[in-house]
DNA sequence: CGAATTTGACCCGCGC
DNA sequence: GCGCGGGTCAAATTCG
């Protein structure tokens, strides 16, 4: 393989069809579920929206500068551990972290490592932060992301393509890219679509400003685990963010994939369902 | 002293 | 209905 791995990797798991580590445990080429199909139930507690982001462990321990087995990752949010419990199957704890930065704040991340590539970390996230970034920890935002908090590309979530930022995440990230840019129609319907996972977030666009120069290209595959599932499956691509030397900073802002955007995927995800079936354009490939 | 982490117990959802 | 597994809470402990 080129790179033997994907340096992130992002995963929409549905919570109730997706295992932890469904990267390497692939139910069926088909994601069309018995459950995935019945997402109009909430099965588990909360977090119905989980955003699984795989990193190599190297970099998590990169940038935290630590040996811990399940290093969270030091993104632009204080995390405080609330829980760790073993997970039957694989031989690494979980554990359970929750945003500090604001007490009523419902985010939450669970951090382990892969099973399968002791190298690589998962962390799932779930809910989003119902208060704006951390002052000190904004200002501490390396290069690339600090111009992304700029509401002026926030705002236009669904329009720049080619952000300020973007300019380098387009030539690293060229394979979501394409994939969503055949299919406008999905974006569109985002922006209107807004709504929160927990029912108490803030302004995404503006916290994850950043987001919004990915979103304007890789939102589609980010918000689409029913696309994400078919990728990763049928071509193991998932959300690649080739990153070379930004990762780092990169991931730190991967801690906050919005998961506004999830919901909205939720949302359509029924009339995308039928509109695949009939189309399926932006749905990987059969473009 | 306060905040964060650790660990055990409890609760909930799902499958059998 | 029971058992299993996962997720969260809360008390205790540790560190800054």
């Amino acid at each position: 393989m080129e790179v033997g791995f994907h340096p992130f990797t992002v995963h929409q798991e549905d919570n109730q069809n997706s295992p932890e580590n469904s990267d390497d445990s692939p139910p069926s080429p088909l994601y069309h579920d018995t459950k995935a199909t019945s997402t109009s139930s909430p099965k588990r507690r909360r977090g119905t929206n989980k955003r699984v982001v795989q990193v190599p462990i190297k970099d998590v321990e990169g940038s935290r500068l630590k040996g811990e087995t399940n290093a969270p990752p030091s993104d632009s949010w204080a995390w405080r551990k609330y829980g760790q419990k073993p997970i039957k199957g694989s031989p690494y704890p979980r554990g359970y972290y929750r945003c500090s930065s604001s007490k009523g704040c419902p985010a939450r991340k669970q951090v382990e490592r892969s099973r399968t590539d002791p190298t690589m970390v998962m962390v799932t996230y779930s809910c989003e932060h119902n208060h704006p970034w951390p002052a000190s920890r904004n200002n501490n935002q390396p290069h690339h992301n600090a111009p992304a908090s700029s509401p002026a590309a926030s705002t236009a979530t669904t329009e720049p393509e080619n952000s300020n930022t973007d300019d380098q995440l387009e030539e690293e990230t060229p394979i979501h890219t394409r994939q969503s840019e055949p299919e406008p129609e999905p974006d569109q319907k985002f922006s209107s679509l807004e709504v929160g996972s927990c029912g108490s977030f803030v302004t995404a666009t503006d916290q994850y400003g950043w987001f919004s120069d990915l979103d304007s290209t890789s939102s589609t595959m980010l918000e689409s685990p029913l696309m994400a599932r078919d990728i990763v499956e049928d071509s193991d691509m998932a959300m690649i963010f080739s990153i070379g030397e930004d990762e780092e900073s990169f991931f730190a802002d991967l801690g906050e994939l919005p998961e506004c955007t999830t919901v909205f995927r939720r949302r359509e995800i029924e009339r995308m369902e039928e509109h695949r079936r009939n189309l399926a354009p932006w749905c990987g490939t059969t473009g």
